[in-house]
DNA sequence: AATGAATGAGCCTTCATTCAT
DNA sequence: GATGAATGAAGGCTCATTCAT
C-alpha cells in the first residue's frame, strides 16, 4: 500500500505512521466508499475509522470535521473522474468515431464508476452546497467538454455535422442518458423488470445511446435511434 | 399547571381529531416534503412532528416507524404521479402530435414536481429497496408506457413509425432526459453555470428533447436533434 | 422529598416519576450545587446527572442543553436570595437599628449561602451575558434597595440621615463589603492569613462593617471606622 | 511537498528561537488574556497556542501542563501588581494625603489591569488552591500593607488617626471595595443598570470610596461618606 | 533544545423509540 | 383511540497530552 521506504524505522507496525498523506489517502479512500453508501447523513464517522488503518481520532484530526471530509470526498471523486476523461485519445479519429468513443466511454465510465455517481446524487439532494467552495470543480472546464468541442468543430468543418451544436447541451445529453442508467437503475428495475440492466440489454442501450447522440449532430442523420 | 377549563371548547378543538384518515393525511403530506429535502437519514421525526397538527408520538401510533412512514410517503408519492399522467388525453391525437404532447408534459410534470423527482433519487440511494413490498408500484403497468404503447402501434400502422420500437425503453429514454433535468440541476448548475437552466435555456432544451425522441421513432427521421 | 400523593400507583420506584417539576427541581438542585463548585466549563453534565434521581437524558430533556440548565440555575439562585431578603422585617425599628440589622443579615446572609456567591463570581468572569434574558432579575427593584429606601427616606426625615444618600450606591457599598467578605476570602486567607476568617475576625469584621455603613449616613458621624 | 530551500533565511526566521525566556515570556503574556478571559477550565490550550510565536507542542515543552502554566501566570500577576504599588512614593505626604492617595491608586489600579482582577476571581473559585506553592506571594508583606502600615504611624503618632487601627484589616476594606467595583461590575451592571459605571459614576464612587477610608481612621471624622 | 504526528478519554448532544396509562 | 413522559444507544466532536525523533 504504502512506500516501504522508511529503512531505519525498527517497528513494522509504525511503517505508515508519520506519512500524513498516506494515511489521509486511506481515509478518503474509505469514506468514498462509505459516504457513496450512505450519504452525508447516513454515514458513520465510526464506520469509516473502523474500516481505516487508523482511528476515528485522527478523522476529525486531519479533515476537521464530517462535512469537510465528505467535501473532500466529493471534490476527489470528481478529479479523479475527469483524470479518466482526460486520458481519451479522440484526436486521430474522425469525428463520427471520436464523438461515438467518446459516449461510449462516458456510458461504460459511468457504470463502472457507481460510487461517483450515487456520490454526485447525493450532492443533488444536498442542493449541491459543498461544491461551491470548489474553484477547480466549478470552472465549467472539463475534459470532457473540451474534447466535445474539438470534435464538432472537426465535424463541422468536413460538413459532417450539423454547424448550430452547442457543445455543453450535447454534454448535457451524453450525461443525462449515462447517468440516469446508472443512477436510477434500482427504481427502475423495481418497476419494470431488469430488461434494461441485463447485459444483453445494456449493450442494445449503449448502441442506442450513440445513435441518439449521433442523429442530434449528424447533418444528414440515419434512420434507427 | 393543568387547566381543567377544557370542556366548553373541546369540540371545538379536537374538531379535526378523530379523524384518523385526515391525520395521516397530514403527517404524510408534511413527511414528503421533510423526506424529498433531507432524505430519509436526514429527516428527522422531530422536525416531521413540529410542522404537523399533532406530535410525534402519533407519528409512531399510526406510522410504526420512520421507515415504515418513507415506505408510505413514497407508495404514495409515486401513485400521485401516475394519477397525474392518466389525465393526459392523447387518443385524439395523430401519434407525431401525440408523443409530442406526451413528452412535452413529462417533462414539465417533473419540473413541477421536484419533491417527486428527489424521493426516487434518495431511493435510489438506498438502492431501492423500500420499493420491494409494493405491488402496486412495481406491476409495470404504468399509463406512461401503456400509453406509449397506444401511441407507437398507431403510428406503425400509419407508417410513421419504424416498427422496431420498444414501448418501454422509449419510455427509458424520456424519463432519462426528463428526469435527470431535475435530479442533477443543482450539481450541473455548479459546474457549467445556469445556460441550461435558464427560461430560455429550459425552452429550448424540451424541444431538442421533443426533437431527440421524435427521430428515435420516425420511420423518416428530420434533420436537427 | 416529593410529595407523597399518587396513591393508586403501585410501584414505589416510579413515585417520583411523571412529576416533571419534582424532577427538574431535582436536577436544578444538583446543577447548583456543581456549578457553584466549578463553573460553567469546569461543570460535567455526567457528574450532574449522577448525582440526581434521574439520567442524564433527562437533563437535556427538561433543560435542552448545558448552558440552559446553568442559566435556570442562576436565575433561581438570584430569586432565592430576593425571597430571602424580602423575609426581613425592618418596618417596626428604628432607622439606625433597621439600617444596622440589614447588613448583618447582608453579612451573615451572604456568608451562609457561598454557593450563590460563587455563581454570582463565575456569572462575571463570564461578563453577565447569561443574565440578560431573565427579565424578573434585571428590574433592579431588588427588596435590598427598597427597603434601604425606605429607611434612608425614614432616618432623613428624623433628622438622623443625611439627606444626600443615593441608595443604590449605599446598596453597592453593603454589597461590596459582605460580597468580597466570602468571594475572596481563599486568596486572601492564602496571602495574609487566617486573621480575618476566624470566628473572632469575622464577628468583629461585622461590626466594622455596620460601624462603616452607619457612619456613612449618619448626619453626626460617631467614630471608630 | 516539503520545501527544501530553508537554508538561507534560516537565521532569520529563527531569530526568535534560541531564546527560551523569550518564548515562555510571549506564552505567559497570551496564557494570561486567556485564562483571564475564560477562566481556567474554560482557556483552551489550542488557543493559547494559536495567539502565540510558537505552537502547542511548546507550551507543554516549557510549561509541563495547563495547570502549571495557570500558577505561573497567576504568581507573576500578582508580582505584576505588586512591582505597581511600590511604585507609589508616600513618603513625603501628609498622612492623610498618603492615605488618600494610597486609596485612589488601588482604585485606578484595579480599574486598569482587570484581567488581574479576574485571575484572582478564577483562583477564588478554585478555592486559592494554586496559589499554595509560591512563597513570596504568601509572605504577606505587600508594599500595600507595609505602606499602610508607615501611614498609620504616622497619621497616630501626629494624633489625626485612632490608634487601633490595624493595617491589614484597612487594606482589607479598601480592597473589598476596589475589587468589587471591577469584578462585579457585569452582573451589577445587568440588575441596577450602569448609573455607578458610569464615568461620572465611577468619579463619585472613588471620591466616596476615599471619605469612608478616611472616615474609618481619622480620629476626629468629618461627615458625608 | 525543539518539534510534527498522533491519541485515549471523555465531552455535550441527538436520535428514533417505548413506557404507562 | 390517543398521549405525555421518559429513555438507551449512539452520534459527532474536543480536550489536554504523549510519542518518537
Amino acid at each position: 500500500m504504502t512506500t516501504s521506504a522508511k529503512t531505519s524505522t525498527s517497528r513494522q507496525r509504525t511503517s505508515w505512521k508519520q506519512d500524513p498523506e498516506a494515511v489521509k489517502a486511506d481515509i478518503l479512500r474509505v469514506a468514498r466508499a462509505e459516504f457513496a453508501a450512505h450519504g452525508l447523513s447516513g454515514a458513520r464517522v465510526q464506520d469509516i475509522a473502523e474500516k481505516t488503518k487508523t482511528s476515528k481520532r485522527m478523522i476529525f484530526y486531519y479533515f476537521k470535521d464530517k462535512e469537510s471530509l465528505y467535501r473532500e470526498v466529493l471534490e476527489q471523486a470528481y478529479n479523479d473522474v475527469r483524470e479518466g476523461e482526460k486520458a481519451l485519445e479522440l484526436e486521430n479519429l474522425d469525428p463520427v468515431e471520436a464523438l461515438s468513443k467518446l459516449v461510449k466511454f462516458t456510458f461504460s465510465h459511468h457504470r463502472d464508476n457507481e460510487d461517483f455517481i450515487r456520490l454526485v446524487m447525493i450532492e443533488n439532494i444536498h442542493r449541491g452546497i459543498h461544491l461551491t467552495a470548489s474553484e477547480t470543480i466549478r470552472s465549467g472546464n472539463t475534459p470532457a467538454v473540451d474534447q466535445l468541442k474539438e470534435i464538432l468543430e472537426r465535424g463541422r468543418e468536413m460538413k459532417l455535422f450539423r454547424p448550430d451544436i452547442d457543445p455543453l447541451r450535447l454534454h448535457w445529453k451524453i450525461s443525462a442518458l449515462c447517468f440516469f442508467n446508472v443512477s436510477n437503475e434500482p427504481t427502475f428495475t423495481r418497476v419494470f423488470g431488469d430488461e434494461i440492466v441485463s447485459q444483453e440489454g445494456q449493450r442494445k442501450l449503449k448502441e442506442e445511446i450513440v445513435r441518439t447522440i449521433l442523429n442530434s449532430v449528424l447533418a444528414v442523420p440515419v434512420s434507427g435511434s
